[in-house]
DNA sequence: CATTATATGTCGCTGGCCGACATATAAGCG
DNA sequence: CGCTTATATGTCGGCCAGCGACATATAATG
């Protein structure tokens, strides 16, 4: 019925880099190099992003508008020392949230299934 | 230890319209035709197979030795009788079945993960 | 002052997906 | 009989996300 412009299901299936950041952002805000060391982590380190991934996925996210920048916390006039570049913090909007809840109903329902027909309940 | 030469794990991961047709396969051998039709089916009509993804996907999965052709069931010299085409029937390989149980349990964890960082448990 | 770790970004290539097109064949119908 | 329909396999060009390689900038450390 409702011609749902911007449908969410476009979107889907995520890749895995690409579900990675937003799960990695779904803890809360962050910038792109703090995200490739999450994604590591999280992932046990079987993920390693490449930046070109990384920061390719984040402009398209942003253009999307599943994830959003944000000014970087450590508030004030305080420009944050740190070494590098100046950090671009983002995170993930409401439909950002959206996109990663149909996608992890999504792999659920695959993965049932799948169990439901490979003969391993067991 | 083990070099593993021909590491499964590169071939991870999956993409959904070739993990549904491996899937597919995992029930009992088939042609490509009946494939598309049964993805449409237990995928609930969410995945439609296009011919072009299919057949190249078969190509693909028969050269990564994932699946294997099989004689036409229907024995003897009977033919078969049917509209179209000769039938190509083919099985999942013992080696394509590793491939399907690495990857659901990659998703498990992926799963899990996600689960565990999105605050939706309940 | 050179190296290292942090940090962002671009570019060209590849692989899998996809729609469009091509082809072949058996069955059903008027 | 010829037309349409459903079945069946296959090719081709384009697209897009991922990825390795490369480029650049900056603060801390020895």
């Amino acid at each position: 019925m409702k011609p749902e412009n911007d449908d969410i299901s476009d979107l889907l299936p995520l890749r895995e880099p690409t579900f990675y950041i937003l799960l990695s952002l779904a803890e809360g805000e962050k910038h792109g190099y703090a995200i490739i060391k999450d994604v590591a982590e999280i992932s046990r380190g079987k993920v390693t992003l490449s930046t070109g991934t990384l920061y390719e996925a984040l402009a398209r996210l942003l253009d999307q508008r599943l994830i959003e920048r944000v000014m970087l916390s450590g508030g004030e006039g305080a420009a944050g020392q740190h070494p590098g570049r100046p950090r671009k913090a983002y995170r993930l909007t409401l439909r950002g949230g959206q996109v990663m809840r149909a996608e992890t109903a999504r792999l659920d329902v695959l993965l049932a299934t799948a169990r439901g027909r490979m003969g391993l309940e067991a």
